[in-house]
DNA sequence: AACGAAGTGAAGGAAATTTTCGGTGGCGGC
DNA sequence: GCCGCCACCGAAAATTTCCTTCACTTCGTT
């Protein structure tokens, strides 16, 4: 049996649509109908064996293999395995596609890749508008603190209590104020060694700027993470920590969007902080996991 | 007893890495060597037949039909085929720069890069691996719920209770329970029409599964989202929603991408429920939203 | 130390793929 | 018009690949 196509052609992985067109007309009518289906649907034919593709196309099993070998595949099995390939890819090549507004209407699936979308866009979003140097001051801040505060309230106040449970975890003193009130009593004790962080999405929330203010005014070290730098915060804070403001819509509220970039900048202030107090940090850390073992049930474990 | 893995799931294209990391820890050793093999390179064990994969990882056919079974194929067949896919598919993306673990001497720009780059990795595992089907009940549960208790202790109590302020914003009953106490006496007076969502990365957090397990044999819909889905918890859970089990680091903890895939699988939830609800979530949303004009400052507002 | 459960691989059985081979129909020559 | 050649096709055998069953090992338990 000889080659039929370029020798030593390597079988073809998404240029098969293309070879089928330019082998059909020296193909017999059978197996012109077999390349005809693989061509129109590869997703649909890699789910079929032989015999289903056969009496799909109405023809036999040796029909097909015949026909795979001509499209240069050492049997139906390796032809199967391409066309799998090539439907995965135009597959993904259409997954951009849901770029739009999450709608009432949508399917489930497409809300999971709406929003999964959105969020990854916000973390893009959020790590190249991030900067550095703030960054960096604020980190050194923290890692030299007596002690810190850290005011939200709403959605941000779930973030200032996550940043606090990651900063005691390295053996920090930290605290998460929801309540103004105690917030403003708290921060009127903070000195010149400690450190306050405000986190409002929208730079003007009052209970949350009152707080900072005292903390600046006292000769603390104070930090704003919010998505308007511009904001009434800003004003008492000497570094401004900025999260992407991001598109928001009916049924996804800018809490959303907000919340995902703050926890990104309050994991880089944790990392940085961890990785300046590595010693301490490293050995809290394995301290606090060991603490928490036996709080697991025995489970399944392996 | 109940579906401990996605039902219906139909298996999974470009999710198989994301798959393997999660049911890893349930896997015997040989099998662990398989899903190593097929993980770590698709393309080339897409080539071999199931005695060539057995040889190659040292074990039996056997051992590698079970291992295709477990990640969710019918046989080895279709892994195949999945495998032929992801390959093309990584064949046409390229391979991202950063993809190190975070040192203790990267400079803090890198941080900020592999952390989010980390991160939206978390979240296209997550989105990939989540199972629509269960999702959809448990957004059918939600929306038709009397009331919603909410469990988490930990870093999944805050994603707990962003879930619980979220529910509250659109009309709904919904509680986060923090104290493991409270929540099982909470959890004595949940019955048909309630619904119960434990949040625990472990899947073996006995804080969390024991109020689930309350609620559970009281006759309220159980809903478990977890990491690991063939853990304790899956026990007392009509409906299970895995989060991703992702890479972790010394400094980079686990806890850190596992909130943010529960997060994801959080807001999906949240979207889902207010689109079947959305009459009257919307009102209520835009109500909220007004509530809370006033306590921001007159800042400068573009 | 004995028991039991889970893990593992070898061998046999089922299903797929590939090959072989005989039948059919078209086409030109006699 | 009949015959023979040849390309085409499919049924069934041959083979490879895949799946199932079962017995053996190993590890943890009582």
């Amino acid at each position: 049996m000889k080659e039929i196509f370029g020798g030593g052609a390597p079988p073809a992985p998404a240029a098969l649509a293309a070879k089928v067109r330019t082998l059909a007309p020296s193909m017999t009518r059978s197996m012109q109908r077999v390349a005809e289906a693989v061509a129109g649907d590869p997703a649909g034919c890699a789910a079929l064996t032989v015999t289903g593709l056969a009496e799909l196309t109405g023809t036999s099993e040796a029909t097909v293999v015949r026909t795979a070998r001509l499209l240069g595949y050492p049997g139906y099995r390796d032809l199967r395995l391409a066309l799998a390939g090539l439907a995965a890819q135009q597959q993904s090549g259409r997954a951009p596609a849901v770029t739009a507004d999450i709608a009432v209407d949508d399917p489930l699936a497409d809300v999971v890749a709406k929003l999964a979308y959105d969020e990854q866009q916000t973390l893009a979003d959020t790590a190249a508008g991030l900067d550095t140097v703030q960054l960096g001051a604020a980190v050194t801040a923290l890692a030299a603190a007596r002690r810190i505060d850290v005011y939200g309230v709403g959605a941000s106040g779930l973030v200032a209590q996550d940043l606090t449970q990651k900063l005691l975890r390295i053996g920090l003193i930290a605290h998460a104020h929801g309540d103004p009130h105690l917030a403003v009593t708290n921060a009127v004790q903070l000195a010149a060694r400690d450190v306050a962080i405000a986190i409002t999405h929208s730079g003007s929330t009052g209970d949350v700027i009152e707080p900072l203010r005292v903390a600046f005014e006292h000769g603390a070290t104070t930090i704003a993470i919010t998505g308007r730098p511009d904001g009434p915060v800003s004003q008492y804070a000497d570094h401004v920590l900025t999260t992407s403001t991001a598109r928001e819509s009916e049924l996804r509220p800018a809490a959303m969007s907000s919340r995902t970039s703050q926890l990104l900048v309050v994991d880089c202030l944790f990392i940085g902080v961890a990785q300046r107090t590595y010693e301490t940090a490293a050995l809290a850390l394995s301290a606090s996991y060991e603490a928490l073992a036996h709080r697991h049930r025995s489970g399944p474990s392996r």
